[in-house]
This record gives C-alpha cells, sequence and structure tokens, in this order.
DNA sequence: CGCAAAGTTTGAGCCAGCGCAAACTCCCGT
DNA sequence: ACGGGAGTTTGCGCTGGCTCAAACTTTGCG
C-alpha cells in the first residue's frame, strides 16, 4: 500500500492516478481531466462502511488504494462476505445492473482511498468516454463468475478444502513476496476468514494451527503468510492421498 | 405451458412474441420485425443442453417457452445448479460481460422453445434499440442478486431451510394453482432438488416425505404440489419454534 | 405384457464440523 | 507499565446430514 497523509485530501489528482486503470486506460487525457475534476477523493479507515446495503445508490467509486470486502448481513446478524475488491477497481456501481440502491455493504479491509462520482454523471461515462461501458461490464462479468465460484465451492467442497481455496485466492490477488513465503498484504482475521468460507472462527482457527504445525502457513495476529503454496493446492483439490 | 407442435420451426414469427417482453417492449414494430427476422427459433426436448459451458458464445437466446436450469459441473462430475431461467428472459449473453465462452451450460427443464441470434448481431441490438441494453443490465443485476442469495443461503442455513426456500421460489417463480395447493409446473426429481439445495438426493427425498406425512406437499414422481406454503415458510425461517 | 431403467424411499452407522466454554496472548491507550 | 479489549487457541460433546446399502415403485419400451 502507498503511503499517503492520514485525513487530507489530496490537493490535485494527477492524471496517472487513472490512466492505467482498465475502464479508463483508453481514454484520452483532457477526458481523463474532466473525469477527476468531476471526482471527489477520500480517506477511509480500515473497518468502515464505503456504502450499506440498501441504501440510495447516490454515487460510484474508484477503489484507488487499499482492499475492500463486500458483504451482506442476514437477518440473524450473521455476516457473509461476498468477495474481496482490489484497488483499480470500479465499487457501487448499482446503476450499471439497473439497481437504485446497494445490493451489498461494502466494507474497508484496511486503510484506502477512493475516488467517487455522484451517480447522475453514470449515464454521461457511459455515454461519452469509449470503452468505458465495456469494461465495466467486464468487472461486472468477474465478479458474477466469482460469486458463482462460491456457490461451487460451498456446494461441493469440504471447509479444509474451501479454506485453503481462500487463502490461495487471497494471495494470488493481493499476496506480498516476503522471504519464505507470500504474506497477506492487509489485516485478516480468523473471523474475517470464517464468514469468507462459510465455516465459524473455531474451526478457521483449528485449521490455520494445523497447517502452522505441519510448516504451510504462519500467523500472526490479523495477519497470514503462506510458506508452501502448492501444499495449499494439494489439500484444496477434492479427495486425494491423506 | 403452450402447446406446440413438436419438432416443427413455426412457420411465421409473430411480433407479438416479443411486444411483451421488457428487453423488447419498447421497441417500434418495425424493429421488432427485423429482430425477428433475424432470429432463428428451435425447440429443444426437455434435458437437454441448450449451450455447454466453455464452448464459444456463437449465439445469444430468448427463451419464450419452458424452463431452463443453469448448471456448472465439478471435476468431480456433481451437478450444481446455479438458477432457474422462466421463459421470456434471454439467456447466454455472455458477450454483455465481456466473455466471449458461456460461464456454464444451459439445460431444458422442460420441452421448451428459444429464439436466438448470432453473437455477432449484439453490438447492433445494444446500439440500435433504445433500452436493450438497459433492461439486459436489469438482468444481469437480478441474476447477480439470486446467485448472490443462494451463496448467502448456503453459508447461514440448514438443508431443511434451503430445501423449503427452494420450494417456495420455484412456486413463487412458476407455479400453476391447482385445487388444493400450488404445483410446480414442470418435471422436477429429488436429485434436481438437491441440485438446487447442495444437498444430497437422499436428504431431499426424506424432507419430502416428512412434509408429506405432515400434509404440507404432495408429491409424485417428478412432480411436486405445494399444499401449505405458510408451513413453508415458517421452515425456511431460521431458528424458530421447532 | 413383462422387463429394464429411472426415480424414490427407508434404514443404519458414522464423522466433520458446530456449539459452548474457558484460557491465553497480543496490542493499544492512558 | 499495566489494565482491558480484541483476537486466538484448544478441549469436549453432540448431531445434522452424508455415505453406503437395499428394496420398492413407476414409466417407457421392445
Amino acid at each position: 500500500m502507498t503511503e499517503l497523509q492520514p485525513h487530507k485530501i489530496l490537493p490535485r489528482l494527477d492524471e496517472s492516478l487513472l490512466t492505467h486503470l482498465p475502464p479508463f486506460s483508453r481514454l484520452e487525457r483532457r477526458h481523463i481531466r474532466t473525469i477527476l475534476d468531476q471526482a471527489t477523493a477520500r480517506r477511509y479507515d480500515a473497518g468502515v462502511a464505503i456504502f450499506d446495503e440498501g441504501a440510495p445508490a447516490e454515487r460510484f467509486f474508484m477503489l484507488l488504494d487499499g482492499y475492500v470486502r463486500v458483504v451482506r448481513v442476514t437477518q440473524s446478524g450473521e455476516q457473509v462476505t461476498a468477495l474481496h475488491i482490489p484497488a483499480g477497481q470500479l465499487l457501487g456501481i448499482a446503476k450499471a445492473v439497473g439497481r437504485d440502491t446497494y445490493p451489498a455493504t461494502a466494507v474497508t479491509a484496511t486503510e484506502s482511498i477512493a475516488l467517487s462520482w455522484p451517480m447522475r454523471l453514470w449515464e454521461s461515462f457511459v455515454a461519452d468516454y469509449e470503452g468505458f461501458a465495456t469494461e465495466t461490464y467486464k468487472t461486472v462479468g468477474d465478479r458474477m463468475g466469482e460469486i458463482h465460484n462460491r456457490v461451487m465451492e460451498m456446494a461441493t467442497q469440504q471447509v479444509e478444502q474451501r479454506v485453503a481455496n481462500a487463502l490461495l485466492r487471497l494471495i494470488n490477488q493481493s499476496g506480498r513476496k516476503v522471504l519464505d513465503g507470500i504474506e497477506i498484504d492487509f489485516p485478516i482475521t480468523r473471523q474475517d476468514l470464517s464468514e469468507l468460507t462459510a465455516t465459524t472462527l473455531h474451526t478457521a482457527s483449528r485449521l490455520l494451527s494445523a497447517w502452522e504445525k505441519q510448516g504451510l502457513v504462519r500467523s500472526k495476529r490479523k495477519r497470514v503468510t503462506v510458506l508452501d503454496p502448492h501444499a495449499l493446492v494439494v489439500i484444496s483439490q477434492p479427495k486425494s492421498g491423506l
């Protein structure tokens, strides 16, 4: 994560923020300028909601830095994490799928920075900027695929396999290479992991402990490092040896 | 379901087929005519694949009659049903989300009829027909929501609740009123139900038997009638009395 | 009309993972 | 430095629902 001054709006937004991000990458410089001038930049502490499920979708966002979990809460208060969104993706694009209310809550997993625009600009973005819509819908499709995969997993795999899979996904998506392994570069609790894999905090903890004893992972409070990804891949595979 | 001559292409497609379906409903008559003239109509037997996961997405479809299950298969060969699509919806719209291959397999649950168009027409549909894109993306959003709900269910609910929920959804979406209850108007096996709720054929069967004894449902081979929807609603709710 | 295939029911045993409970450890604020 | 809250670990008992197994019923076909 990039360092930044907390609680301080960046003085002027530089075009380079957006030029290499897919939805904007094919745009002319002057368009990017316009887009940035219409944007509001904001910093979020870790663990706060950017927007809430059910609230009127008044703005859409581009996550510039940090990491966001998309969660929903059941009537009984249990949290379920649907997906993780890394920096560089759009967020809260309810309008793109014909909703006027956010379908889920977005919670920052780390301190994060996001640009946002009033939703009324959505139509003009789609109309004026070549490729913006296409790239956006690709994102929607990818997320659909991800959720779809989660359904498959939950339907067919054991808890152990699901947790292994979740770790693998996390290190792929946001792993940082360290000396002896790959660390998930944002804080993640056992609880988070359990919400991601539809199990209990306790079971997740037991699995991590067991793997730690076998030298597959190392974990501190809120931090997990995968030492032996291949072993996890083996575990994540249904029904083999052991 | 409407009666129709098996194995026979309808002689001329009538505009009324599409005029009341959301993606087309706001279009002018001449546009509908053009669209129909470009379409291929086809009838499918029950239980056949309209298209397969991973295959190049060469056509997109409008389901005119019947019912389709969207399924995926794991490496180990287990089927998981992601969602059900009723007549009147678009199908195989991979292009809409930036894919050039179908993300899942579509299997007819009943004898069905669908129109289809070559995917190369997709862009022109989006460009030429006001509202087509918007309505399409609404559909995508709805499906996303549905899958999302399935994740929530599977993460937090017991099998009994999930099966009750599935039945309720099915009678809402495609129930036919009969004398003493509501019948699911297409054939559905215990196996299908189990794939829909991520359980086993055996557990699904046991639940149905139990409910039948209590007079909540009646079931023949491949047919289920819900006699007491309210009781199912109670069962589907998490943790209350018994 | 009778057989085979497809679908359903029911039983019995077992175990993964949950619920509950308690202790422990790390981090942060004052 | 020390208290307290947040996060983690571990034990133990219980049970929902899966696995395996077998019989039964309906339907379609030759």
